[in-house]
DNA sequence: AATGAATGAGGTTTCATTCAT
DNA sequence: GATGAATGAAACCTCATTCAT
């Protein structure tokens, strides 16, 4: 079976992928052999190993997938010509985690960053990623400033970083403690972001 | 013979753990063999297994002394007569958390967070714990309201989950991107805590 | 099953050997399998990897050994107070090699050889031992100088050398080319060593 | 097409066979891979086992081409009219063997002496060529007696067998010991094939 | 003629755990 | 209470080889 199309590795790497993914959700990265990926790929050792040098590649490759599906769906948002308000948009965007494409980024994340913290090659891919995130944040305060809805003395990087924090405590709250810690979650940053801007009509933001 | 052996055993126990914390920290629960932790804390196989039953039972202990160590960090806060403005004391909390001890429970956190995923009784006991910082940071929530200083609008226990997950993602960033976050975030939260007030002194929230 | 007596450690080592050596001798280094080592020693593949870190270790060790016989042969016959003439004495040790303690040095001897140009650490060890040998030959060659039975105008350390040299072939040819062979290496040397002394007393190469 | 596909076929092997040498001679026949070999060769696997039909056969080829090499080496000598005496002759031709054609004999031959032990079909083969150096080696002994050099009661198949122990024991040295192992050899040889000759004429060691 | 993707057995080694002493 | 030798399953990965293209 030789001299094969490049869509057709595309499509092993991807079909490999997948099943590390089942495993890796059902099981963690560490509970999770290389045979029990075979299996679920319904492919040979030989044949995930020509398209991923070890685990951690698998790993690493993982981790750079579930990252892109939040930045994609930054993205998304970012292209709308009107934004929600935010305190509508957060919680949308962490809601819209799981249903992404059918694999829910939120399963794996805390696995991820987790294990940045053995591996300095995964350290520096997540956070190389996670400035991406960063970025996209940053632009969004940026337009809320620019709209009105965001207190303009503000710095948009550091205020970006903060959401950072906050959704990654959000999706592990979520694994943690289950649906009822999000909703309180929910709540409660729907109640902080809402307030402000009605204080502020009557003067701020001078 | 009682009395002396319960302190042994105490004493003993402390020696493993302490012993686990060091290799945990440097290599992650899944990296961190067994016979690491005999050797780090100077013991046989046999002496570790008669004070825990196995891997996951130090584990669970770590992760148990690791929250408990924030814990006490709240309530050392909250024993105070007079807090600190909430945009003082989140910051200190969080850079107070590596000095506890000589261990810093922020190193293992993540860890734990990842680790319940996949160990049910761990995601109770954390749960568990987890619920313990809730009920003080609503407390200090409650009381901040009762200072005028915080939205008397917001729902303490809401906003509470709202800080935790702040803290959790703070936590992670330090880990994965280094003390440049860290400092943003820091930054973000003082200028988001300290804003509102200011803004509302001129009528909000009537 | 701990604290165990110094001799018992000792004798599992030399189950370890024992078993390494048959296996090694029956299908080579490289086509012996640890679980191989294992089965024949009786013993789990943990118990094997408590006493020798690797397979690595197994092979310098076996080759010591090997080599360390062929040193106690010499040894013996240097212990003793009158030598038979060198047409005597080399074949005969060539020939003890086999009867040594059941187990037999020149069926590993050119595997060992051969290895030592893979592996620079068995090659040092090799190295060593070697020149142990060669030490012993050379007092060899200065005893039959002093007996008159080898021309003193060669240098006994140079000898020596072509000694083992000669020695080392004929291991190979033995394996190689079976018994034949080796009668007729026996019948050469005992020519031209008995020789030389002789044909010096008529005069030849007229 | 059977010209050119012919050539063709020969210059692939010799491309095969030189990227085998180049391999083995790096890292011994067990440690060098088929990959290693189709990536030294530029070729692919299928390629590869086109023209061999498998590893053993390489090194089957392998240990032929060598061997081939001292015999031409032997062939160069013999067709001369008047040879150099022995204790020339010898040190010459070992110290040929590294530049034949830029690929030294001496660097394989150990591993395939090692590898007659485990593979009787290449014991074999091993064994016919070495009758071959054998042939080469008694028409030598020969050639001396006629011209008066070398003992004429001495057997001529008797001491081409010690000649090739010596010659194997000599390379296993210079790959062992090095350079300085080599040229005791040297001196030991020439010493001990010069003397008895000169030794007879003034009559010592009486 | 040549490619190289795929196989899957088998290699070495580690590990959590037990239990005789 | 403590030791540490022993177990043996299982982990990761490589390799010689095949064969569809």
């Amino acid at each position: 079976m030789p001299k094969v199309s490049e869509e057709h590795r595309e499509a092993r790497r991807r079909q490999i992928l997948d099943a590390a993914w089942v495993c890796f959700a059902r099981n963690g990265f560490h509970k999770t052999s290389m045979p029990d990926v075979f299996a679920e790929a319904g492919l040979s050792a030989g044949a995930v190993y020509r398209y991923f040098p070890g685990k951690e590649a698998l790993i690493t490759a993982i981790a750079e997938v579930s990252t892109q599906q939040l930045i994609d769906l930054l993205d998304a948002r970012l292209a709308a010509d009107v934004l929600p308000p935010p305190e509508e948009l957060l919680p949308a965007i962490v809601e819209d985690l799981p249903a992404t494409g059918g694999t829910d980024p939120a399963a794996l994340a805390p696995q991820v960053w987790s294990e940045t913290m053995r591996d300095p090659r995964l350290a520096a891919a997540v956070a190389g990623m996670l400035g991406d995130v960063h970025l996209r944040l940053t632009e969004l305060c940026r337009r809320y400033q620019a709209a009105g809805v965001l207190d303009p003395g503000l710095d948009p990087g550091d205020t970006a970083r903060v959401v950072i924090a906050l959704i990654q405590g959000w999706i592990i709250q979520w694994n943690t403690m289950g649906l009822a810690a999000h909703q309180q979650i929910t709540a409660g940053v729907r109640a902080l972001l809402a307030r402000p801007r009605n204080a502020g009509q009557s003067g701020q933001d001078g």
